[in-house]
DNA sequence: TTGTAAGCGTTATCAA
DNA sequence: TTGATAACGCTTACAA
């Protein structure tokens, strides 16, 4: 709060020499109020610049007209499509946004979720970091409206928008197996991390429905940003020369952004994508068309999810006896140029 | 704020069978409360789940320990870049963040303003729209504790932290004649944007040092993303058809994610960059470097850009004297593979 | 060591 | 048509 005198109903009460409730009523426009003292408040209070504290509205309304949002990483492109959608029909609306990022983090989350409470956000919209975490119970509880992206809590009714993640790591694998693709790096995301987890499910049913023996030294965490992925490839390629029983073919990840550190360490090793290491990302982000070569990948859409997410809050805000909306969204694949086909090159 | 009973300090005072205020001191470790009442409140109070109600603090202390970003768009990378060191800057700190985009236009700017101001934020970072309008005397008149990024008011002693848009357009532009382009086409930010503006004087500055005409049919406005580039740019490309005389061998960029945009047409209308048209950008987003060709572009140093705000911003706050820190910072050219030489082309 | 009471800036009820 | 007053949940003198 800024230090200087702030302006008050009471001071505006002080200049126009009236109650300092007829100037609140005369500022809301109360039809009890004289037309001439209100045009003279209404006056005055522009003079003096006046805007009402919220903290004080909220107090008393038991309403803050604010929205928090809580996302795991608001710099991938991933995320940040889905808020641009939220914060474009929260403006609309009339809302304000508390936001926060988790960083796939249990702890940092807690902290923003009590946060968001403490402040007492109207509606949470938040992308958990795991379907089990005791934080999810912390929203729940507090009986603030909430709907859950990209995952959710596991057998509690709640209001969610997601993607299969299960189907994307499934229908990925079996395009690089159709491939020819039979030792296959999965670059995924961090451990205790619950989309982590189904993507390596589906990962994981691919690889048996086609008699593949899952290795676990082709599985690894990385924390989905390109410059985690740039350092874990590097190693990976170098251990990949050791070990030549391990030698991968191809790398599926668990986001574009994955998908874009290896593309930038490739360049650096001078490999070649895709016919040295195929690549098959997730989420289909604005620049994996863009790249060299262009990248093939599962896609989310984004901008649904937000769309849907935020309408859904909004409409739970307004209608108590809604009863909670479940999406589920199956994803696509996108075939781009950073697939090689391995059985054509050996025909 | 949900609508179940919200537990209070009076709630815990009845079950702890003591006075409110004793609660209240208590939960803040009071040295003058008893060891054995302040354990049992704080048990108590832990059981019933408590959390402290944000509004009433803030409407006594007059602190909020919320800070206000308003960016103009939080999906172009260059903004997000930005917004992730001052989310986990503040989230350090303690303090909580509310944000929103202007989308580059004064009346929305205005609202976002206003609604930080009511919501009584303790801070603000601001990329403004205009450095001369009314919306920067809106903060500065508030006396909330501002840093203004990207531009800044024009004239007035206000804390700062941005590059020299108009040394990046004449450096870019200066680049572009080097290698032999006469015709350029600017591709520049809406009208009424100040950072737009700069850039433009800095290609002009180039122009005329260059000896080389202005034309004003080779400026265009568009918002910095890759939709309206996108079409922007096929309607331009018609239009050099028809007008031989326009023909430009380069587009300048008010951003990378324009660029992006000119890609995708490009591709789309089979035009070979940079053969048929050398492209350059602005911001040095992640994904610059991976586009094909890898493009090349104006370096702003957005992580520096979001830490100097944030350090600035804080150290404001917890020290009422010190002066305003204005920090320009001067672009720099990246050199990569979307610029041809028409020079030695044609020798 | 604990309790009482005033006040932060609103809204809303009731009196005048 | 206007004004006085209580209340929202908390902090903080001050009194007990």
């Amino acid at each position: 709060m800024n230090s200087e005198r702030t302006v008050t109903i009471k001071q505006i009460a002080k200049v126009a020499g009236v109650s300092f409730s007829t100037v609140a009523k005369a500022l809301r426009g109360d039809p009890a109020i004289n037309q001439k003292t209100r045009k003279r408040v209404v006056k005055i209070a522009g003079e003096l610049n006046y805007y009402p504290n919220s903290m004080a509205q909220a107090l008393r309304s038991k309403k803050t007209q604010t929205i928090g949002i809580i996302l795991n990483d608001l710099s991938n492109p991933f995320f940040s499509d889905i808020y641009k959608v939220i914060a474009d029909t929260l403006y609309q609306k009339g809302y304000s946004m508390l936001l926060s990022d988790s960083n796939y983090n249990l702890e940092i989350e807690k902290k923003n979720i009590l946060m968001m409470l403490s402040k007492k956000v109207d509606g949470i919209i938040v992308s958990p970091v795991n379907e089990n975490s005791q934080n999810n119970s912390l929203i729940i509880n507090s009986s603030t409206k909430a709907v859950f992206i990209d995952i959710s809590p596991k057998n509690i009714d709640v209001n969610y928008v997601f993607v299969n993640h299960e189907k994307a790591g499934y229908i990925a694998t079996n395009y690089l197996i159709k491939n020819g693709h039979k030792k296959i790096l999965l670059l995924n995301g961090p451990k205790n991390v619950s989309f982590s987890e189904y993507f390596l499910n589906g990962h994981m049913k691919s690889l048996k429905e086609h008699s593949l023996k899952p290795d676990s030294s082709l599985i690894m965490n990385c924390e989905p940003n390109i410059a985690c992925a740039h350092d874990s490839f590097i190693e990976l390629w170098e251990g990949r020369k050791k070990k030549p029983a391990l030698a991968f073919t191809a790398v599926l990840t668990i986001g574009d952004l994955v998908a874009m550190g290896i593309y930038e360490a490739a360049s650096e090793l001078g490999i070649d994508i895709p016919e040295e290491c195929s690549v098959v990302g997730y989420d289909n982000i604005f620049s994996s068309k863009y790249c060299n070569p262009p990248l093939t990948t599962i896609h989310q859409p984004k901008k649904r999810i937000g769309k849907w997410s935020i309408d859904i809050l909004l409409k739970q805000l307004s209608d108590e006896s809604m009863e909670h909306e479940k999406i589920i969204i199956e994803p696509e694949l996108v075939i781009r140029n950073s697939v090689a086909a391995l059985n054509t090159i050996k025909a």
